[in-house]
DNA sequence: CATATTTCTTAACTTAAGTGAACGAGTTAT
DNA sequence: ATAACTCGTTCACTTAAGTTAAGAAATATG
């Protein structure tokens, strides 16, 4: 698993044997069933998460209603809010599929900061990258409607309307499940 | 006009003053006119702001219609894609009000960077927190409604209520400018 | 100062999303 | 095996946003 680990840190950084021995010996990696939660509204934990393989996917409960957000899958990583701003979460976090993930804490990062700079190097380039292309996903959220929206998903990640349940997909974008289930049935009575 | 600059920075890391003096030695600071178009779409530009003093807007134009997807006011910084893609830009920025600004390039910061390695983790901090603050921005967006979105920023930054025109809030909540005066009054007889 | 021009509001109509309920198919639990 | 539950779809109805057009109000321009 561990090479799917260094080929993300190798789009930033070039690593020595000796850093990358140093990152195995902090063991993180770990596996984990579908349905487990690994954050829940309230709490305060200090675990940033990396996905190797499977998909996570973060939700809020809302008057009683799941609104799902996001989704992490294969190479993609995610520091929940509570863990930088110290305060108890106000989302949940649970496995959509049986997941591989490495689990970090900002210590073991300030720890690597300090033993291997370029490690700062990378998190800065990580965090503009996913700065950058947040702000493009929120505006081309912002800018088109929920069946635009949905035809987009179908072009960028054609993968997520497979392997996530509608009613999960709906709220991320944006709208109700019987929305989502109606705004598919128009697309495909226009196809034909 | 510096010690605005200083104070945001300040939030990050400690500054020495041949730190400070080496920044101004830069002569970043910039003052624009109300309607000056800082960067066009289709432009490479290489320019990052920091306001100081007033307020840019960042808009697409979609099928001959702005739409206005951000704002930034006082302390508020923004590195338009284009600068770190490469690539030409998908969208404009313009000057709402007269304003006060730094203009920095990305070798500038390879450069302080280098001289001063602080600044490499004032630019991690920043960007992480601006990616925080984004994702519960976007999570905000996606799970409420226009007229919630409304309330929400009438809240959080009524400044920009009263600032910005009302069509340009009503791209930036995501519907049209009919749509947001109606909204409008549909809460102000609430109220009543 | 008068006249464009832009900005905001209102209205009538269309379209699409929200709501509540019902149904069947598939899954899970007992 | 049956009951309970989840999930996706459909329907009828309500509510709100999109669209087109017109006019009033505010702002900018010559």
């Amino acid at each position: 698993m561990q090479h799917i680990l260094f080929e993300f840190i190798s789009k930033y950084i070039s690593l020595a044997e000796d850093e990358k021995s140093a990152i195995l010996s902090l063991n993180l990696f770990r596996s984990v069933k579908k349905g487990t939660i690994l954050l829940k509204e309230g709490q305060k934990s200090q675990e940033e998460y990396f996905v190797l393989k499977g998909c996570i996917r973060k939700y809020y409960i809302i008057d009683g209603e799941e609104k799902t957000t996001a989704f992490f899958t294969e190479m993609e990583g995610m520091v929940p809010h509570c863990v930088t701003s110290k305060t108890p979460s106000e989302y949940y976090i649970s496995c959509l599929e049986d997941t591989i993930l490495t689990v970090t804490n900002p210590d073991m990062g300030v720890e690597m900061n300090i033993k291997f700079p370029k490690f700062e190097i990378m998190c800065r380039k990580l965090s503009e990258e996913l700065l950058a292309k947040q702000q493009i996903n929120f505006d081309e959220f912002k800018t088109s409607s929920p069946e635009q929206r949905y035809l987009n998903l179908l072009q960028k990640r054609p993968d997520l309307i497979q392997r996530v349940p509608q009613h999960q997909l709906a709220s991320y974008l944006g709208i109700k499940p019987q929305s989502l289930s109606r705004l598919r049935a128009r697309i495909f009575e226009k196809k034909s």
